[in-house]
RNA sequence: AGAUCCGUAGCUCAGCCUGGUUAGAGCACUACACUGAUAAUGUAGGGGUCAGCAGUUCAAAUCUGCUCGGGUCUACCA
C-alpha cells in the first residue's frame, strides 16, 4: 500500500452514493458481504413484501433503512444475513387499478371482457413500477435479494399457500360459516373494510328512527314486581326494516334500568315502560315526574311519568316478551326451521351496550349486525334473515313483503317502507318515539346507496381455537416499542374473532376447496387441495368416474395456472361419486403475505432444510399499521402450523407525516419524492436524519431543513475532520506502517480521545443490540462533534503540523486514524455510503485490512483496558474550565490571543485537586493562561456555600426538609468543614424540643464557592474559576505578537500559499508595536515560517493590517 | 366507540423508567470571539403556565387518575 490520502475540494454526498454505488455493483460487495459469512450462524430476517403496483413514498424509505441497518450491523458482528426480497402481487387494489384503466366495473366482468382476460391484465400491471421500486432500493442502500424474490402469484408461492390451508383443514381449523358482512344491494356485492373505508363513503343522513315496544309476556312480568297493566320494553333503531327481523333485546348487564309508569304519547293508552336510568331525560321531563296521572288525556302535553322500581341489566336476563311484528315468514316454527332448538324473543346481556344514545336496551335482529350475530349466536335466539340480496323483503311479511328497504333503483315514486312500519307501530301502541335521525352511515362507493350489513356464506380460520398460545407465545416476542406488543398488538389477540378468508374476487389465491350440492338432508362432501400433485391426481379420478367432458383441458398437462379461470372449470368427484365444483371464493391477501415463511421457499415440496435453518425469523420490521395486518397473519400461521412465533423480534415503526404533522396523501400534495430527496442530499444524509430525528416508532414529522442540517453538522464536520487529517497526513506521509504505539505509552490526550471511542463502541453496540438506532446515531453524533472534531482535534491541531515525524506525532496520527477507521465502522449500518467512501479513503493508504469494503469488516469491539472513567471525566471538567474562562474573558472583553497569567480554580476535596492539576496544560493551551493555581480544600482565600443534598436527607427529614435546606444554606466555612469532617447536628437544641437528632453528613450537602475578592469569578455548578485580570508589559507584547502572527497567516493562506512555503516579511515602522514584534521576533518567525521579518519605514507594495488598534502596512514574499 | 403513541423554547428533540429545588441541547435570530481542517466551533442574549385539571409526596416535567388536542389501528353498532 503506498500512495496519498485523496483530498476533496468539497463534500459532495450525493456523488459519493454514486460512486460506491457503482463500485458495489462492480464487486457484487452485497453478494460477497453473505458469502464471506457462509457457515457462521444465521441471523434470519423475513422482508415484508410491497405491492409494486403503487411508486414507493418516502415512509418506505424509514422503514427500509431500518431493515437494512439492523442487517448490516448482524452481517458486520459476524452473522450470515440472507434478506430474500419479494413482492405482493394480489388484493384489491390491483383490481381496482385494472378496472379504472379499462374502464369497466365489476359487473363487466364476464361479460364485456373475460375473467381470464382480466387477470391477466392484473398480472401486468402488477409489477408497474417494479423498476422503480428497485432504483429506490438501489439508491438508498438497502439491501435485499431482488434477484431470487418470492412473488405471491407464482405457482409455487400458491401451492405452498394450499398446502397451509390443507394442513389447517384437516386440523379442523377451516371451516364455512355465516359471517355479517357490509353489503351493497345496489351493487349485488359484498364490501371489504378497504372499500368501507374509501373516501366519502360514510355519509351524514337522515333515516326514519323508532323507539319501539316491546311487550313484556305475563309470565315474565310477574318476575319483575307484581303491578297492574302492560309492560314494555323500549329498544331503538336506526333501521326499522330490521324489526321484523328482531329475535332478541340486549342489556348491558351493569347498567341500570327502570321500570316507568307513564302514557303512550301516541296512544294515549296507559303504559309501563323498562329502559336505562341513564337516558330517562330523553324521554320524560323533569317537571312531570309524579305527575297528575289522574287528569291526564290526549290533550295535556306534558305527560305524567314516575318511577315504579329498578334494578340492573342481569337482572333482566330471559324475560319474555311478544313479538313486536309477527308474519307468516317469523313465525317461531319458520325460526326453528333454521335453527332447531333457537329460544327467541327474550332479553339477553351483552357488553356492548351503552347508555350513549337510544334506550340502553338494544333491538337484535341476528341477521343485519355482527355484534347481534355474535349475541345472537352466543345465546341461540336463531336467526332470521326477511330481506334478500337485492335489499327488498321477501314473501310472508304482510303488506311489507316484496317492498326496497332503501330506496336501491332510484324510483321517484318509491315510499320509504320505513316510514310504514313506524306508522304500523304507532297505531298498535308498539311506538314511543318516532323521528328523523342524523347519523354517520357507510354507503357503497360505487353505486353510492346506503350499505346493509348481510349474512354473507365465508370460510373461516378457527384462529380462536389457538388464541391462548397466541396471547403466550406473543409474550415471548421482543416488540419495539414493547407497548405495541402488549397493547395494540396483545390486546387485538384478546378480542380476537375467527378469521374471515373469503373474498369474493377475481385476482388472488383460489381456495383449494372443491364440494358437492347439499342434499335433500342439507348434506354435503368436501374436499381441500393441497398440492398440485394432489389436484391433477383428483382431475384425472374426476374424469374417469364421471366421464363425458369432465376436465378435459386439464388431462394431458394438468393444470398450468392456480388462478381463476382455470381452477372454476374443473370439476372433481367426491368419494361417494358425486361431482364438486370449487366454491367461488379467494382467499384474503393477507394470507399471502402471512405464510410467506413457507412459501417464499416453497416448502414443503422443497428446500425442507433452508426453511428449517430460516424459520422463525429473528427480526422483522414494519410500518406500525401492519401491527394487525402482517405481524397478525405472520404469527397467527406460525402458531397454528407449527405451534411457533414466526418472529423473535418485532420492531414497528411509525408514520412519516409532513413537517406540519399532517399525514403525506396525494390528496393533500405533500408527498415527499424519494427520488427526489435522495438525489439532492443522499441516500446517507437521509437515512441519518430519518433514523437519528426521532425513534423509528414515533411519528416523523419530515423536514428536508433537518437533512441540511445533518448534512452539515454530521457529515460535514467528519469530512472536515478527514480532509485535516489527510491535508498533513499526506505532507508528513503517515500511512500506519509504523508499529502500534500502545495506547499507555501516548499523550493523555489520545489516552482521552481513545477511552471515549471505545466508551462510544460500548455504546453503540449496546443500543444497536436493542434495536434502538436513534440512540446509537445520536452517540455517534456527539462524539464527532464535541469529542473528536471541537476538542481533540482543536487542542492537537498543532501536532500535526509543529515538529518532526517522531513519537509524539506518530501517536497524534495513529489515534485519529483509529478514530476515523473505527468511526467508518460503527457509522456503517446507517450511512453505508459514506462510512465504505471514507473507509476506502483511508485503507488504500494503509491496508490494515484486506477488505475492500467497510460492509465486509468486524464490527468494532470494544477495549475495556483502554477505557479510563476518570480520565473522561477529568477532561470533562477541563472543557467546563475553559468554558468557564472563555465565558471570563468575553465579559471582560479580553481576547483569547491576549495572554493572561494566572487562573485560581478552587478545589472542593484532593481528589478534585489532581484531577485539575492533571488538566492544567489543556486549559493553559485553551484559554492561553500561563499559570492555572489551584487553591487547595483548607485555603481561607474562598468562601464556600453548601447546598442541602435532597435526595439523601429528603428521605431521612420528610416535612423538615425545607427548614433545613434553609439552615445548610446559611452554613459558614467553618461548619462546612465540620461536616466534610465528621458531621453536624443540624438542631442542637433536639433534646428540649423533644426531638429526634439532625446529623448532617458530608453525603448530605453538595459543596459550592462563590467568592473571591478582587478576581472575575464564574460559577457553574461546583466549579468556581477566578480569572487574574492584569496585563503587565509583557503580557501585552506578547499578545501584540500573536495578533501580528494571526494576520499574517491569513494573508499567506488568502495569498495561496502551500502550508510548508517559507517566506519573507517586510513590515512598516510602527512606535506602537515595534518593541512587541521585536521582542518576538524568533516566535514569530517560527510560527509564520519567516526567514527574515523586517522593519521598513515605508512599504509600497504589502497590505493593510490592523494589530490591537495599530495600524501597519505588511508584506509577503515567497521564497524561491 | 375501544386500543395505542404523542403533546417540553418559534422549529426538531433530550430529560420521565429510578421524583430532588436554576428544565437542557441543536436549528433559527443578534453581538462578539476562535480558526493555516471546518459549510464547523466557543461565549453572551432573548425565548418555557413542561397541553390542562386533580391527587400522592417534605418535594412532580417525572408517579396516579381524569380531561383536552393530534396521529395511527380496529370497529361503526341499536
Amino acid at each position: 500500500m503506498s500512495g496519498k490520502y485523496t483530498e476533496y475540494q468539497q463534500l459532495n454526498l450525493p456523488s459519493i452514493s454514486e460512486e460506491i454505488l457503482a463500485k458495489w455493483k462492480q464487486e457484487d460487495t452485497f453478494e460477497k458481504s453473505i458469502a464471506l459469512r457462509e457457515g457462521c450462524p444465521p441471523f434470519v430476517f423475513y422482508e415484508g413484501p410491497p405491492s409494486a403496483n403503487g411508486m414507493p413514498g418516502i415512509h418506505h424509505v424509514i422503514s427500509r433503512t431500518l431493515k437494512d441497518l439492523v442487517c448490516r450491523y448482524k452481517t458486520m458482528q459476524g452473522f450470515q444475513v440472507k434478506r430474500k426480497g419479494g413482492w405482493d402481487t394480489h388484493g384489491l387494489p390491483v383490481e381496482l387499478g385494472v378496472e379504472k384503466e379499462l374502464g369497466i366495473t365489476k359487473e363487466d366482468i364476464g361479460t364485456k371482457i373475460s375473467i381470464e382476460e382480466y387477470n391477466k391484465k392484473c398480472r401486468e400491471v402488477v409489477m408497474r413500477f417494479k423498476d422503480k421500486w428497485d432504483e429506490i432500493t438501489q439508491k438508498m442502500g438497502y439491501w435485499v435479494d431482488l434477484k431470487n424474490p418470492y412473488v405471491t402469484f407464482e405457482n409455487n408461492y400458491i401451492e405452498t399457500l394450499w398446502w397451509c390451508l390443507s394442513e389447517l383443514y384437516k386440523k379442523g381449523y377451516l371451516y364455512e360459516s355465516v359471517s355479517i358482512q357490509p353489503y351493497s344491494p345496489a351493487a349485488g356485492t359484498g364490501l371489504s373494510s378497504h372499500e368501507l373505508n374509501q373516501p366519502g363513503t360514510y355519509k351524514d343522513v337522515k333515516d326514519t328512527s323508532a323507539v319501539a315496544m316491546f311487550k313484556i309476556s305475563e309470565k315474565s312480568k310477574i318476575k319483575i314486581k307484581n303491578f297492574d297493566g302492560e309492560a314494555f320494553l323500549m329498544a331503538w333503531t336506526t333501521t326499522p326494516w330490521t324489526l321484523p327481523s328482531n329475535l332478541g333485546l340486549t342489556v348491558g348487564p351493569n347498567i341500570e334500568y327502570c321500570l316507568v309508569q307513564t302514557f303512550n304519547p301516541y296512544t294515549h293508552l296507559p303504559i309501563n315502560v323498562i329502559l336505562a336510568k341513564a337516558l330517562l331525560s330523553k324521554y320524560f321531563k323533569a317537571e312531570a315526574e309524579n305527575g297528575d296521572f289522574e287528569s291526564y288525556n290526549a290533550e295535556v302535553k306534558i305527560i305524567p311519568w314516575k318511577i315504579i322500581t329498578s334494578f340492573i341489566g342481569s337482572e333482566l336476563a330471559d324475560l319474555e316478551y311478544e313479538q313486536l311484528l309477527p308474519f307468516e315468514a317469523n313465525t317461531i316454527e319458520k325460526i326453528r326451521e333454521i335453527t332447531p332448538d333457537a329460544q327467541p324473543f327474550r332479553v339477553i346481556l351483552g357488553d356492548f351496550v351503552t347508555t350513549e344514545d337510544g334506550t340502553g336496551i338494544v333491538h337484535t335482529a341476528p341477521a343485519f349486525g355482527a355484534d347481534d350475530f355474535k349475541v345472537g349466536k352466543k345465546n341461540n335466539l336463531g336467526i332470521l334473515t326477511l330481506v334478500d340480496k337485492q335489499g327488498k323483503f321477501i314473501e310472508g311479511v304482510g303488506e311489507f313483503s316484496n317492498r326496497y328497504v332503501k330506496n336501491y333503483k332510484d324510483d321517484p315514486t318509491y315510499v320509504d317502507v320505513n316510514v310504514d312500519i313506524a306508522v304500523k307501530l304507532k297505531l298498535q301502541n308498539r311506538a314511543f318515539k318516532i323521528e328523523k335521525y342524523e347519523h354517520n352511515y357507510p354507503h357503497c362507493w360505487r353505486t353510492d346507496k346506503p350499505i346493509i350489513y348481510y349474512p354473507l356464506d365465508a370460510w373461516f380460520i378457527k384462529t380462536t381455537a389457538v388464541k391462548d398460545r397466541m396471547v403466550e407465545l406473543n409474550k415471548t416476542i421482543n416488540w419495539k416499542p414493547a407497548s405495541t406488543g402488549t397493547g395494540r398488538f396483545g390486546n387485538w389477540l384478546e378480542n380476537m374473532v375467527d378469521w374471515n378468508l373469503s373474498r369474493s374476487r377475481f385476482w388472488g389465491t383460489p381456495l383449494p376447496i372443491w364440494k358437492t350440492k347439499e342434499d335433500a338432508d342439507g348434506n354435503r362432501e368436501e374436499k381441500c387441495i393441497g398440492s398440485v400433485e394432489e389436484l391433477n391426481k383428483e382431475i384425472k379420478k374426476a374424469a374417469e368416474v364421471l366421464g363425458g367432458q369432465t376436465n378435459k383441458n386439464y388431462l394431458h398437462q394438468g393444470i398450468l395456472d392456480l388462478h381463476k379461470p382455470y381452477v372454476d372449470e374443473i370439476t372433481l368427484v367426491s368419494d361417494s361419486g358425486k361431482p364438486m365444483k370449487r366454491v367461488s371464493d379467494l382467499i384474503d391477501v393477507w394470507f399471502d403475505s402471512g405464510a410467506m415463511p413457507y412459501a417464499q421457499w416453497h416448502f414443503p415440496f422443497e428446500n425442507k432444510e433452508t426453511f428449517q435453518k430460516n424459520f422463525p425469523a429473528d427480526f422483522i420490521a414494519e410500518g406500525v399499521d401492519q401491527t394487525r395486518g402482517w405481524f397478525y397473519t405472520l404469527h397467527a400461521l406460525g402458531v397454528l402450523l407449527f405451534d411457533s412465533v414466526a418472529y423473535k423480534t418485532v420492531v414497528s415503526n411509525g408514520l412519516v407525516l409532513d413537517k406540519a404533522g399532517n399525514k403525506m396523501s396525494k390528496r393533500l400534495g405533500n408527498v415527499v419524492d424519494p427520488f427526489v430527496t435522495i438525489d439532492s442530499f443522499g441516500a446517507d444524509a437521509t437515512r441519518w436524519y430519518l433514523i437519528t430525528n426521532a425513534s423509528p416508532w414515533d411519528s416523523l414529522k419530515f423536514d428536508v431543513e433537518g437533512i441540511k442540517e445533518v448534512q452539515r453538522k454530521f457529515f460535514g464536520t467528519l469530512y472536515n475532520t478527514y480532509q485535516f487529517f489527510a491535508l498533513y497526513a499526506n505532507v508528513d506521509g503517515f500511512s500506519f506502517k509504523e508499529n502500534y504505539i500502545p495506547v499507555n505509552e501516548r499523550p493523555e490526550i489520545d489516552q482521552w480521545i481513545l477511552s471515549s471511542l471505545n466508551s462510544l463502541i460500548k455504546n453503540v453496540q449496546y443500543n444497536f443490540d436493542a434495536y434502538e438506532p436513534t440512540q446509537a446515531g445520536r452517540a455517534i453524533e456527539e462524539f464527532v462533534d464535541a469529542h473528536l472534531s471541537n476538542w481533540y482535534v482543536r487542542l492537537c491541531r498543532r501536532r500535526f503540523w509543529k515538529g518532526e515525524y517522531e513519537h509524539d506525532k506518530i501517536c497524534a496520527y495513529q489515534t485519529l486514524y483509529e478514530c476515523l477507521e473505527t468511526l467508518c465502522k460503527l457509522m456503517a449500518p446507517v450511512a453505508p455510503f459514506f462510512a465504505d467512501w471514507l473507509f476506502n479513503n483511508l485503507n488504500k493508504v494503509s491496508g490494515r485490512f484486506n477488505n475492500n469494503s467497510v460492509h465486509h469488516t468486524d464490527f468494532p469491539t470494544i477495549n475495556e483496558a483502554v477505557i479510563d472513567i476518570d480520565l473522561e471525566k477529568r477532561m470533562q471538567l477541563a472543557q467546563d474550565i475553559s468554558s468557564l474562562i472563555l465565558s471570563l474573558r468575553k465579559k471582560v472583553n479580553l481576547k483569547v490571543r491576549q495572554p493572561l497569567q494566572k487562573v485560581f480554580i478552587p478545589a472542593l476535596d484532593a481528589s478534585m485537586a489532581g484531577r485539575i492539576k492533571k488538566v492544567e496544560n489543556i486549559i493553559k493551551a485553551e484559554t492561553n493562561i500561563k499559570e492555572v493555581d489551584v487553591l487547595s480544600v483548607e485555603n481561607d482565600f474562598i468562601k464556600k456555600k453548601a447546598k442541602a443534598n435532597f435526595k439523601t436527607l429528603g428521605k431521612k427529614l420528610g416535612t423538615k426538609m425545607k427548614w433545613a435546606a434553609g439552615q445548610i444554606a446559611s452554613l459558614d466555612n467553618a461548619a462546612i468543614d465540620k461536616i466534610l469532617e465528621e458531621g453536624v447536628i443540624l438542631n442542637p437544641e433536639y433534646k428540649n424540643n423533644g426531638e429526634e437528632p439532625i446529623i448532617i453528613h458530608s453525603e448530605d450537602i453538595e459543596v459550592t464557592t462563590d467568592e473571591i475578592p478582587g478576581y472575575e469569578i464564574a460559577v457553574n455548578g461546583q466549579l468556581t474559576v477566578a480569572l487574574d485580570i492584569t496585563i503587565s508589559g509583557d503580557l501585552k507584547k506578547e499578545g501584540d505578537a500573536r495578533e501580528f502572527v494571526n494576520r499574517v497567516q491569513n494573508l499567506r493562506k488568502d495569498s495561496g500559499f502551500n502550508l510548508t512555503d517559507r517566506i519573507d516579511v517586510t513590515v512598516s515602522e510602527n512606535a506602537g508595536l515595534q518593541a512587541s514584534l521585536i521582542q518576538y521576533k524568533d516566535y514569530i518567525c517560527a510560527e509564520i515560517l519567516a526567514d527574515s521579518l523586517v522593519f521598513l519605514p515605508e512599504i509600497k507594495e504589502g497590505f493593510d493590517i490592523e494589530v490591537n488598534d495599530a495600524l501597519l502596512t505588511v508584506n509577503v514574499l515567497k521564497k524561491g
